[in-house]
DNA sequence: TTCATAGTTCGATGATAACCGAACCATCCG
DNA sequence: CGGATGGTTCGGTTATCATCGAACTATGAA
């Protein structure tokens, strides 16, 4: 009995839209931290760990602790198939109602993922650091003798990154293109120095302005 | 891209309590009219056409019109798909939180259901009709002779009832029991003569009380 | 120890949407 | 033509819940 109102609840979880984007960025299998959810969710950390909390009551997500990170997965597989099944379902009909998450507009373009930049800009960025070889692709990109000079070259400390705990390169899937874009100790160095040289401004909230003189050092690589 | 919100409409749609009964209870397979959907989802008939029509509109239910009646079924089995799934994930997450629909505490013992007896006590009726053979059980439930007389003796009159277009004995897929109680003409028509005889009265909203001699009358088969 | 980062909890606010009463259309029956 | 039944539309009310600011806890680094 009350199959009706249990459903519900599962399904009232899913069918948030910051809570759905979480749980769609999930969808690519890896643990994701509490900021990082909060950045694709397009709220804030507070919000997003509100969610969290409620998802894994729910036992749609699992957390583990490590140091003083919260890695947060998928609870399991099947979790990650109902998900498809509603996607496929959307898709079928042509849902379009879309209640776009707060400041969703003027992020679309560019905007901060956590530490580094996201969006439009951010995806296209990493496309091109792949076409001028200063990044490998692979399980994840892979930094190239010409990318250590060309980062050097703005002003980069490498060594130093390189001793840091933190990974030096990953992608993170962008939630508004569906690319990947340049995470990792090397994507927020990037954004760093972009901001120091006038490549990029920030916006209102996490919004991201690249100027015209940035536009073109991404076009060239940084050369 | 904005997988995210989509699938959030979608589920959002599941999500609320009305109408995740609404689905569940066209799960069955059957098309249902929007009355007994109302009774069902245990809200108001114009409550009920507003859900009904986002559930069109997003394409989870079609509808059909036949004369003044409109049926409304499960769009596809996709969706039906998708339900079930949800199902499982509730059930594995223990979900609890049971937003109880409005008026929901009262109703579980026993209510009005369209024109018939619905809740513990309709659930209990029917089962006890089989057992004591005014009833033969199949894909519908189907009136014995030992039934005619039976329903006859307490007044009702089942040549007018046969000469009426609507079927005399549907089983109805009761939402607080997942079990069976009885509709169709036969349905409305014991419940008619009960309140007549003082087995049922009325109680808020669609709430109905069996008084003690009712129980004693269907504990015993009308004898 | 002090500072910084990661995350949670709390309280207040605001917006969405479910809900119902009432009035309104549509179909069938006599 | 009425009258009755099945459904939808509209307006106003209410409750829920997402959201964010601010204060707080916890872990790690210097």
């Amino acid at each position: 009995m009350k199959d009706g109102p249990v459903i519900a609840s599962v399904a009232a979880l899913i069918g948030d839209p910051a809570r759905a984007n979480i749980l769609t960025a999930l969808m690519g299998g890896r643990a994701l931290t509490a900021s990082e959810l909060a950045e694709v969710a397009g709220v804030t950390l507070q919000t997003t760990s509100g969610h969290l909390a409620k998802l894994a009551d729910a036992a749609l997500v699992a957390v583990e602790k490590q140091g003083r990170h919260r890695y947060y997965r998928l609870h399991s597989g099947d979790v990650a198939e109902v998900l498809e099944k509603l996607m496929g379902l959307a898709q079928r009909s042509g849902a379009v109602r879309v209640r776009t998450g707060p400041r969703d507009e003027a992020m679309r373009e560019a905007r901060l993922c956590y530490d580094h930049l996201a969006g439009e800009q951010g995806v296209a960025l990493l496309s091109r650091l792949f076409e001028t070889d200063l990044l490998s692709p692979g399980e994840t990109p892979c930094l190239t003798d010409k990318g250590r000079n060309a980062f050097s070259g703005i002003g980069i400390d490498l060594d130093a990154l390189e001793r840091k705990r933190r990974p030096l390169c990953l992608h993170c899937l962008d939630w508004s293109e569906r690319r990947h874009h340049l995470a990792g100790g090397l994507g927020a160095a990037i954004l760093e120095r972009s901001i120091a040289l006038g490549w990029i401004k920030r916006g209102e909230g996490r919004t991201l302005i690249v100027t015209s003189s940035g536009r073109s050092a991404f076009r060239n690589a940084f050369a």
